[in-house]
DNA sequence: ACATCATATTCGATTTATCGAATATTCGCA
DNA sequence: TGCGAATATTCGATAAATCGAATATGATGT
């Protein structure tokens, strides 16, 4: 029971560093290889700051890792999983498409109502 | 562009959903088929209205489905690849053990920090 | 009609996430 | 040594998630 609660918390961990679109954007990224953090914020379009946050949370929950290498820091994914994981979600979305595009009406609708 | 975004929106909504281990619980219950929410409450040990509320979650993200008979009310999922996921993830969980308790050590320690 | 059982919703308090701005660190180079 | 580039951290404000208590809804049996 013990192991299994850990477990659960475990798996709601990386589904908590996972649930931002921002991160998505960049494990995407990383789905073909290393780059530099530079070269992810290039590719992501956020701001430094914002993105060595979103960076953080990923590592903490040792989801990427990092190498340095002089002036840079270079991420890549820890492991495979991950991918197979988003390839999953990605059939998932397109099985269950006009659900998702419910979903992303609601999702709409609530940014307009202040 | 525009789709992409939609599209990272949608999984990150996913994985927000799954992102708390009282949810994760109850997909589990899930698994091996519909139960009413009274069972489910049963089996993952929550108060009824916290229960109601992540279901409500699950059902928001359309996780999972609900059906009413007379006094209850069954819920299953609606979709078995997110047990598919879930799996996967035990997979990775067991295989870097390692780095997984050290994920878990830091959850635990901020837990208790303040 | 009324009481009861199963489930859902609302409310208010507390915690956690998110962001941009400002600041800090760390490296390489003149 | 001092400067600039790349990245990280801290801070403060705002938004979102979480929980238990209280309340509401809706079906069933008397």
């Amino acid at each position: 029971m013990v192991v299994q609660n850990g477990l659960r918390a475990f798996k709601a961990g990386v589904f908590q560093a996972l649930a931002h679109p921002s991160r998505i954007a960049i494990v995407e990224v990383l789905r073909d290889g290393e780059h530099s953090a530079g070269a992810i914020q290039e590719r992501v379009g956020l701001e430094q700051a914002n993105l060595s946050q979103h960076l953080a949370v990923l590592r903490g929950r040792q989801i990427i890792v990092n190498r340095k290498e002089g002036n840079q820091v270079f991420y890549s994914l820890r492991d495979r999983m991950l991918i197979e994981v988003l390839d999953i979600m990605r059939l998932y979305f397109h099985a269950n498409l006009s659900e998702a595009v419910v979903m992303l009406e609601e999702v709409k609708a609530e940014r307009q109502q202040p």
